[in-house]
DNA sequence: CATGGGATTGCGACTCTGTCTCAATTGAGA
DNA sequence: TCTCAATTGAGACAGAGTCGCAATCCCATG
């Protein structure tokens, strides 16, 4: 259910003299209608495909408002732009995407959580968000046993170079 | 020493087919002069300061080269685009990023790292890469003594931390 | 030394995201 | 009904990065 964000989103613009119009109420339905992560082209797209006439402006602006409302996460995914989520009260997760697919996947790993706060705190920091995710190929993805493995689409070359894990061992 | 990086970067030319040209040596030596986490068009200004003729297309071009050959790093840190950073061999970290200065420290917890593999065999994920921030408050933006604690906002917050005003000597 | 041709470059046009300005509209309260 | 702030849509604008293309460079040959 919605209810408890939406509730949440109302208290915020209530609290700064915003209202509640029938946009801002057209794109939070849209943006809670599933469980994905969208960017702010498609949620114009989806909703004008709906009849709702609405502008390219009010949707950046009101996802503005959604994210400082607390109610979506605002992710850098992919190559350019940004992604928005809806999330959920107490709701925090850091994503793995496939490199193939583009799915992207939440997880949740406590011990690393853990681990941050101690990092921030060996260097001082207050530490005030963070942003963690890991790219791969996705179990669906990932040629099973030895199948087919054309991956390389690559004309030129045997790129698939691991750039930022390091050889542990 | 750069010189290990710059045997990479040959190699790599080399097979490809590739020339290390005057303009991908000079933007080279611009990276690798410094350890920092620059944008394409400051390098550009830099090396036109230095009478380098050099055009922004290829910044870019040459940039993606020395990402792809593994001694250039690409990251998302601020607000747009991307920063580049040099990378030396065996090299891996993470970053801290103030939110107040634009300060980037970086980091290295192996547990972390083991517990992302953890993570992505719990996927059935191959994992490739990783990106890991932390933004905060540095030591030095932190304001000393009595914390005023009025970091932690909550709840429909102000949370307003300024987020860009770069330091830059 | 001249030639040929792929690699490289610079330029400028272009795309893609997102922001901003501003006039017109809306709507809640006086 | 009137007033005035909030809101909206349209389109101009901005920043970052990409692309196409003609000119140029480089180098191996002839």
């Amino acid at each position: 259910m919605n209810r408890r964000e939406l509730a949440i989103f109302r208290k915020y613009l209530e609290r700064r003299g915003l209202k509640l119009t029938s946009e801002r109420q057209a794109l939070f339905d849209e943006v809670f209608s599933k469980h994905e992560h969208v960017e702010a082209d498609e949620l114009l797209v989806r909703l004008r495909t709906k009849h709702k006439k609405i502008s390219r402006a009010t949707i950046y602006r009101t996802l503005e408002l959604l994210v400082e409302a607390g109610v979506v996460g605002k992710l850098r995914i992919g190559e350019a732009g940004y992604r928005y989520e809806r999330l959920h009260a107490g709701d925090h997760h850091d994503h793995l995407i496939c490199d193939q697919c583009g799915r992207v996947i939440e997880f949740f790993e406590p011990r690393i959580e853990a681990l941050q706060d101690e990092v921030a705190v060996r260097h001082g920091f207050v530490l005030l968000s963070h942003n963690h995710q890991m790219r791969g190929i996705c179990k669906r993805c990932r040629p099973r046993s030895k199948g087919s493995g054309s991956f390389g689409a690559e004309a030129a070359g045997p790129v698939p170079v691991p750039i930022s894990s390091r050889p542990r061992g």
